[in-house]
DNA sequence: AGGAAACGTTCGAACAGCGGGAACAGCTTT
DNA sequence: AAAGCTGTTCCCGCTGTTCGAACGTTTCCT
């Protein structure tokens, strides 16, 4: 996000939040496996897993250390404090058994659309995605709805600092393209994504706006390619799911 | 927990941890009330928080800072992870379609109790707890019955570290009376909460133990006190969640 | 069994870099 | 217009972080 930055970073909190990242990738970790993956000493290492510890936000567990539930408490928190959890959360779950689809309702932060709330239709897909996941927003639905509207100036600055990488063959990789794609997305409010994220899955996206037309986050359908297709893609689903970010704008306008 | 402890903490994380304690417990703050909340000047948290949003811990919106979604990506990741919760997940649902009733998983963690997942029923009380939320042991039917299925040196560095603080005015307080419901729950291998965490809430808590019988979780229902009474508090819900968390017991076993 | 390797842990020393205060800039308020 | 409030920048001094080496245990290997 910032493409300057002349600030000195305090370091410390850097590796502390490096060795917090080794921990989540490596999915747990002893001292000297994350010394090693840091070209650091183990002495520091020690210091600073075992301060995270009393802090309780590693658990030691056997020869590893892991991430702590603290983690959780800390994003449940944020979510449950985002403006657009409690409104969104009922017209996701009347979406799901409307569509019998997954439906997701996803934010954006920092240019990302971060999945904040999913549930589960009848027949839906097991899908790819987990709360909290974190995406490009020009590779799905629910990005791309999002990503149209916002301002001109982030939408640059977003696109300067993420490129457009590839997903699938299908996602979008060409500056054109996307401009294109996003102005037709503004004209009829809500975007496709054809297996451009994942193989053989479709989705319809549309955006939640704030007072001034900004997007703020999505709400998004998906499924099967061989179901999502035809006037059911085009026409049924659209229709449902601006009924649905309609009257989310309109509670969140309220409160 | 440690109830010695000779290391010297890293104090630059601390203060980095701290900052975050306080923009959760606030719900976001400037950098001048962070500087006064904590006694530390201006420019010293200022340079914290820059470091921590450049890699997006925290968000600024509008005139605060707040703690982002990335806590809820390390957090869910947790609770993904943890052995308990693929086994829990599908028996827990099961309960709380079975009971119509709040259906808990809780865990161990740091001598406390965290909710992982939580499952509505049908009539479900709209609980005061939360996902990832932490609770003393004693304090709780899905505590008690953890508490009663540990190590007894595990049982008094706990209670020595967290005492008997009470949540209502049904709490277990005392530590003899403590012991005695312990040896009671190890007996018939389940454990009961009368209104002692929320008044007019009662709960039947069953242990879910490793193969050494050592309690690294629970599964509890919880209900209103006028509902769960008699027969069903003290047979059908006991005998429900002893059948759940034995099918999840085997389950861990061969996993 | 015994030895070696690998682990987490402790210690002291050295200098990088963290923390603080004061000054600056932008904004609203009075 | 000026005074108050922000967030921000600068630089200096000293604290506290880092590192390497050595220790004590456990595990693995031959």
């Amino acid at each position: 996000m910032p493409s300057e930055s002349q600030h000195r970073p305090v370091e410390t909190v850097e590796t502390a939040f490096d060795i917090v990242d080794v921990l989540k990738r490596d999915d747990g970790a002893g001292i000297t496996d994350i010394a090693d993956e840091l070209g650091l000493a183990k002495s520091t290492v020690h210091r600073h897993v075992k301060t995270l510890e009393s802090r309780g936000l590693l658990v030691r567990e056997g020869d590893v250390y892991r991430i702590s539930t603290w983690f959780l408490d800390y994003g449940i928190h944020v979510r449950n404090r985002h403006r657009l959890y409690d409104v969104a959360r009922p017209k996701v779950d009347e979406l799901a058994a409307e569509t019998n689809e997954k439906v997701w309702c996803v934010i954006e932060e920092h240019g990302m659309g971060v999945h904040i709330y999913g549930a589960e239709g009848r027949h839906s897909v097991k899908t790819h995605a987990r709360i909290g996941q974190r995406t490009y927003l020009h590779q799905f639905a629910a990005g791309k709805a999002i990503l149209a509207h916002l301002p001109d100036n982030r939408i640059e600055s977003i696109l300067e600092d993420y490129g457009l990488a590839a997903q699938t063959d299908q996602t979008i990789t060409e500056r054109d393209e996307l401009h294109d794609q996003l102005a037709t997305i503004r004209d009829r409010g809500y975007a496709f994504n054809r297996e451009e994220s994942v193989i053989g899955v479709h989705a319809v996206g549309a955006p939640i706006r704030n007072k001034s037309g900004t997007a703020i986050g999505a709400i998004s359908v998906a499924g099967p390619a061989n179901r999502l297709r035809d006037d059911l893609m085009t026409e049924e689903l659209p229709s449902l799911l601006l009924g649905a970010t309609n009257e989310v704008e309109i509670n969140l306008a309220h409160s």
